[in-house]
DNA sequence: CAGAATCCGATTTGATACTG
DNA sequence: CAGTATCAAATCGGATTCTG
């Protein structure tokens, strides 16, 4: 072993120049992969995912179920979740006005991984914070 | 069912106060577990961890393999996920300074959680830029 | 080598209106 | 209701300089 460095595509070869559909590199800084992952692990992206997950949802109970966040950033998150095919945005021309935001199939996938890692901090949130109590700030004055 | 709102912490009925160790509700505007997601998903801590995952590494590898990031980003990033008993900083006081990050074994349970991930996306990105292109701007000039 | 400290412009974010 | 537009405040983040 001493071949794979890179986490992601390690000891996959992928040089067979522009094989298959084409996987990204988020070790590349350039590949566009880049963009998804930060959308998807965005301080909002991650919290609407989940909460979709758990069903369609309107605009307003959205902005109620993700709490603190604000109307211009929950609407930026959505645009951006949209495009990528994360999410479904449906609007329905009644008055007042209805949309209802959903995951399409390819966001279920995304967001199952991203509830497995927000399940995984929620639950484990009092080991993190024995050790940030552990944790000495600077370096003690003595050892 | 009308009862399971959070994604959470859903149907768990934690309201016994204070019971166990303490869960996170990231859905609490002021929940420390905001702060320990964000310090997971920001965008080098992800990469610093999947890294991480690989084995040990010095800062200045580290610097390398997360390409595109800074001394000063990829030592705050670091700092943090120190902070947070996620990563391991060991110094060796030789000349010149020598020193270690590794992954904690709290650490390596959410950065097995975090490739999956990164993985999905690295591995699906064609099917997101086929999103892309797929979708309109704004809403086209006609229907 | 491994950072800490500083300067400072580029983004990001968030109230607060305003609109269809 | 579901956003968009705007403006000021807060952060981010990188290049540079300086130690141990």
């Amino acid at each position: 072993m001493a071949e794979r460095k890179r986490p992601g595509h390690l000891a996959r070869a992928v040089t067979k120049q522009a094989e298959r559909k084409e996987r990204g590199d988020l070790y590349a800084p350039l590949c566009p992969s880049r963009g998804v992952l930060e959308h998807v692990t965005s301080r909002w992206g991650v919290l609407v995912l989940v909460v979709l997950l758990q069903g369609t949802r309107r605009f307003s109970e959205l902005r109620r179920e993700v709490a603190g966040v604000s109307e211009k950033m929950l609407a930026q998150t959505l645009q951006a979740l949209e495009q990528d095919g994360f999410v479904l945005r449906e609007v329905y021309p009644v008055i007042p006005p209805r949309v209802d935001y959903s995951l399409t199939p390819l966001g279920r996938e995304v967001a199952g991984h991203v509830e497995v890692l927000t399940d995984w901090i929620e639950e484990n949130l009092s080991r993190v914070l024995e050790a940030r109590k552990r944790h000495v700030p600077k370096r003690g004055t003595e050892e």
